[in-house]
Formats: structure tokens, C-alpha cells, sequence
DNA sequence: TCGTCATTCAATAATTCTATTGAATGACGA
DNA sequence: TCGTCATTCAATAGAATTATTGAATGACGA
């Protein structure tokens, strides 16, 4: 390593985190690890990657000090490193919601344009729900909604939308959430309720931003 | 390119960004154009770069969306596409600076380490200048003081600061200030009076962080 | 102690990124 | 129209990143 003057030093050391953010499987590995801790297997299941890709992934995530991790017998748990990952995160997203029109036609384009895809503010679902105006449903797979979950949120994985929809008040309005503000599983549930004739809307982020905005979660009782 | 779900293509766009920010030049380059705007050339010389590498680098940041440029006769003139640009590298500099433990070793390892290196917030400083208990010198080079800076603050760059403080009450104390958090001219500045016998601190961040936080900014007359 | 299993390491080929060089573009002023 | 100058482009070589493969490590339980 050559001789470095400290102004250098510093903007390597930075370099070495947003490089890290840099590549779209590690996006999405944040995204999972901000739902809870997780081991290498049980996260390279989540996304259908090969073990040892996703372990060189969380070994890159771990030297830019985003994730940590803690042995715990054979497994290896993941987690991250603070919430200024989140926010991290997020003010990446930021820009790229603000500047990159491609984002936003990737939405438009892949999901029903005429629908109106504004999304529930997490104020006003706080008075929806209070009033008994919506039925929030949680489109995460039952794991995540396990480690926790909006209080009165209904678990619906995205493949059970159809035979809950049934079953339900088709006259009630559906708001729905899952990983964060562009997880695309509330986009699709959001889809298929509408599709079968039921008023749904998305909530403007997921979980882990409930959960950094201070608010209640409900945890599913162990056993 | 391959067909990909809009899952993947949304990370893609967010990596694109994160990829941008993610090397160091890059991201000096972006502190300087959080100065104000900047041509090609000029922003060379600043950074002591061939143009060409200097071009290559904006485009890549404006592919990103992160600059945007104007051209201006033979001039390009460059410059942070908006706010979210400086909250993004904020929050990525966040995450260095809580978890890589290097960051702080190279800066207290390059100043002297017995000092007391803790800076002034802008809160403080704002009751030390109304009181007319310390002055506030700019250290950046007078090109970008012109730009805009603290209302009263004096503009010594970093080669004038011993003849500067020759002629100085040195029972004063001194806050200097410059690019940012983590600029390394304020630390110099301050490393150097202190060596002079001259009490001096450094004010938390620098410049546009100031205007961030809706500061009053002064701005040279023009002429 | 040995086998099992989660994880990591090592080696690789393919791809992408980077800095440099020199030529091309495009706008201004003579 | 031509020369000048700021910027961009194109081509290159070198370096870094990536996914894959299979072997090595390290901890548990029999």
C-alpha cells in the first residue's frame, strides 16, 4: 500500500463503505438482514444464491463495518452493524428516487400504471386502523413476521392474497407493507387484491422503517 | 442485458448510485462541488488530476444522478444534482465514522493525539461569536470563502495562517472551519496555531453543512 | 475420536473498473 | 472560416471485482 496523506486516508475509509453498498445482491442482503439476524445459509435460501457467494458477500459487508456477526455454535448470525446502515441505505435511495427516472418507470411499467400507487403514510394508517377503517395485512413470509410486526397486522404471505381475499370483507380497504418502501412483494399483493376487486393500498415503507421511526412492534411469542 | 424482475433492476438502480459513491476520488470530487459549482478544468486543479480523469469521474457521478451539469459557452459547469447528494455521503461517512475504528486512528494518529480535538458545535459557536469570545477563521482557499461562508467569520487559507496569527491577539481563541467534518485543512489550521501558542478548536463540520442546517450564509460582493 | 454440517478459504476465469494517452468535438472570438 | 481552448471520446493496459467450484476449517454430537 503506497504512502497516503490523511485526507486520502479518510476518503478510502469512506469509499470502502458506499463500495460495499455497491452491488445489488448486497442491496438486498441489507434489506433481509434489517428484518433480523440471519445465518449464511438461511440467507443464501432467502435469495437463492449459492452458500459461499453469499459468505464472501457478508465477509465484503463485514470489513466496510455494515454487518456484524456472532458465532453461535455451528451458525454464523448476521445482523447489522447499527441503524446508520439503514440510513445509509435510505439516503441512497434517496437519490436514486429523486434522480434516476429509470426507478420510477421500472414501478410504472412493471405494475398496473392507472392504479393510483400512493401509498398510506404511517400517520394516517395509525388513524385508520384506530378507527377500524383498514385491515393491515403483512406480506412478509411468516418468519420475518415472527421476528416482528406492525401491532394488529394479519400475516399474509404473498402467495395466500388470493384464498385470504376470499374470505374476507371485499368492501374493506386493505393497506399492505413487507421489507421497505420499494419491497415489491407490497406492490404485487397490492396488485392481486385490486385485481379481485378489493380496495388495497400500499403503506409507504416496511418494517424496519416502523421499527427506526420509534414506533410499537409485536413480536410473536417464542416456543 | 438480461431480463430481470423489477425486484433486481430497483437494486441495480439503487447500486448504481452507491457504486458511484464508492471511490475516493469520487468522493472528494463531490465535496468540492458542495462548494458551489465547479468547470472540469477548474476541478482538476483543485485535486491535482488530468482533466480527462476528472471528465470521466462527473460522468460517472452524472450517470448516477448525483451531478448535474450546465454548460456555459466552452464551460461546463458542474454541480450536486440537490440535497439528498450531501445527506447521502453524510450517512455513508456516518457508518465509517461509528464503525471502522480506522478512521479514527488515522486522524488522531496523524494530528497530534494529546490535543483535545473535540469541536465547537455550530450551537456554540453561534453564542461564542455573538459574545465576540473567539474568531472564526475560514481556512478554505479564497475562491470558494467567496462562494459563501460563515457571517463573520475571517478568511485565512491554510499557507496564511502563521502570518495571520503574528499579528493576532493570541489570547483569543481561534474556531476554524472549512469543507467539512472531516476536512483535513481544519485540523492543520488548528494543529498549527496550537504550535504558535494560540488556543484553537474546529468547528464540527464545515461549509455546506452550515447552509444544510439553514444557516445564514454570507456571500462575497460581487464585482 | 470421528463424522456431520455450517461456514470460510483458495483458485479460477470472466467481467468490470481505472488511469493514461492522444485524438475528436463543439463553442467562442478574430 | 480558422485557430484556440474546454471538454469529451476512444483505445489501451493494468487492477479490482465477481461467481463458481471444490477443498479446508471449526464446532457440535455420537
Amino acid at each position: 500500500m503506497s504512502i497516503r496523506n490523511p485526507k486520502q486516508a479518510l476518503y478510502e475509509q469512506f469509499a470502502i463503505v458506499a463500495k460495499a453498498l455497491g452491488h445489488p445482491l448486497r442491496l438486498e442482503m441489507i434489506e433481509h438482514l434489517a428484518q433480523g439476524a440471519r445465518s449464511v445459509e438461511a440467507l443464501a435460501a432467502k435469495l437463492g444464491q449459492p452458500v459461499a457467494n453469499i459468505s464472501q458477500h457478508l465477509q465484503a459487508l463485514r470489513r466496510a463495518g455494515i454487518v456484524s456477526a456472532e458465532r453461535d455454535g455451528k451458525f454464523v448470525h448476521y445482523s447489522l452493524a447499527d441503524d446508520s446502515v439503514l440510513s445509509a441505505f435510505a439516503s441512497v435511495r434517496g437519490v436514486a428516487e429523486r434522480r434516476l427516472a429509470e426507478v420510477d418507470r421500472i414501478v410504472r411499467g412493471y405494475f398496473d400504471a392507472r392504479d393510483d400507487m400512493r401509498p398510506v403514510t404511517r400517520g394516517e394508517l395509525q388513524t385508520l386502523m384506530r378507527d377500524g377503517l383498514v385491515t393491515l395485512i403483512d406480506v412478509r413470509p411468516a418468519d420475518e413476521f415472527a421476528l416482528g410486526h406492525v401491532p394488529g397486522a394479519i400475516n399474509v404471505p404473498l402467495g395466500e392474497i388470493k384464498a385470504w381475499s376470499a374470505g374476507t370483507d371485499a368492501s374493506k380497504e386493505v393497506v399492505a407493507y413487507c421489507r421497505g418502501p420499494w419491497c415489491v412483494m407490497s406492490f404485487e399483493a397490492v396488485a392481486a387484491l385490486r385485481s379481485l376487486g378489493h380496495p388495497a393500498r400500499r403503506l409507504e415503507d416496511g418494517m424496519p422503517e416502523w421499527k427506526a421511526a420509534g414506533l410499537p412492534v409485536e413480536v410473536a411469542d417464542r416456543e
